[in-house]
DNA sequence: ACCTGAACACCGTTCAAGT
DNA sequence: ACCTGAACACCGTTCAAGT
């Protein structure tokens, strides 16, 4: 048997009384710990066991291998951003498609942003590869709810809702993540949150083809009149 | 002496003979072979040294530590990136507004796509926090050349055109970034390529204030008419 | 059912010895 | 000036023994 098994990502074994349930729980506030404190790149499983007041055996009762910890904390993060973005979707469904626009940004942004610490760090856990098809999975429900947002408008018409919704997604969270892992990256945010709103809005803008009374192009230009 | 030891992530000594500076080439190639090979999370002193056919005491002599090794290689490949930026911005100079858009994503995508295998493996090692101020050098290299290119046009001044380049370089290198991490980057990245150019030019409309004879809100929408 | 911690293999880094 | 490789500390993971 290798030494550094790879294994599936899943948990080893579901916690059962109410004694393993606060262990599971100390392991992962305290990897969170150990990762604001040190950093992803000198995580460790003694660390983190310390930390969670436990020995290195009880954390590999639940977790197969560190890995496996790391993607079940990145799983939370991502299933709480999925969620912010569908009730996003849900409230701003049938509303203008600016106010869509400047919803999404807005909510995007604040997901991201709710604890900028904690999304630091886990944007460097989440370059370990092999835990890609997570955030693929994250992504594509993001991108669906995204997707039911530009379908619902009354405002315009999409050719190609997905190819949208999908370099929508791709942008705000591309974009915020390379602001955020700056070294200090408030002020770059600022700015960044600054631009996010007209570039969102001027895309989809362009994107769509718009179902109202006037020509197509007087159109486009009142669109953006209340930008500036 | 602290076993895994920090310091400064410069190279420890400079090749002075031929024997030498070939010995250090050698540790690079191997360095990106053993990366395509295992990944960035398996890839080990030992085994950069013996693929490059050396001992690890000799890579030690060259590279304080395992990370400025990496760190070294990830300037390399930013190097190239910048200098096709620059290039590309020396060469769209003055052009209307709707070339040096397309102008600038089609070198992005590029230069980030000549070897995609080597942008993956890449990306993988430049989660590595302590890098990260040598991706804001590259970024400010990109967002200057790409600041130049704005305020050279003709067609239009922008009132912040600072904004609009690091706004520019954060959304085209992240959304780029996010795909290109995908397990199967390949149509993902196509759907992608269709659709910056059009997100590009209508952000770039959206933030200029044009300087022609027009009227503003018809000088908008004549800008976007080519697109369709 | 859950927890412990010594034990083992492997990795990063060093340094005395070689050409 | 450059190279070697055994040696050392530390990390991931296991497993026999405990409650």
């Amino acid at each position: 048997m290798p030494v550094r098994a790879q294994g599936p990502l899943k948990p080893r074994k579901v916690p059962r009384q109410a004694r393993a349930v606060a262990t599971v729980e100390a392991i992962f506030t305290g990897t969170i710990q150990v990762l604001l404190k040190v950093g992803a790149s000198q995580l460790t499983t003694t660390r983190v066991a310390a930390r969670a007041g436990v020995s290195v055996g009880t954390l590999y009762q639940y977790f197969p291998h560190k890995r496996a910890l790391l993607y079940a904390l990145l799983r939370q993060h991502l299933e709480g951003i999925a969620q912010t973005m569908e009730r996003a979707s849900t409230r701003l469904a049938d509303k203008p498609l600016n106010v869509i626009s400047d919803g999404i940004v807005s909510a995007w942004l604040e997901a991201k942003t709710k604890d900028i610490a904690v999304s630091r760090a886990l944007y460097a856990v989440s370059a370990d590869f092999d835990i890609n098809d997570l955030l693929g999975k994250g992504s594509q429900r993001i991108q669906a709810a995204l997707e039911r947002l530009l379908t619902s408008t009354m405002d315009a018409t999409f050719e190609d809702p997905r190819a949208v919704a999908f370099t929508l997604r791709a942008v705000l969270g591309g974009s915020v993540r390379s602001v955020l892992e700056r070294n200090t990256p408030e002020p770059s945010l600022a700015l960044l949150s600054g631009e996010l709103p007209r570039l969102c809005r001027s895309y989809l803008h362009a994107s769509a083809m718009p179902i109202g009374r006037t020509r197509r192009r007087h159109v486009a230009s009142e669109r953006n009149e209340d930008l500036n």
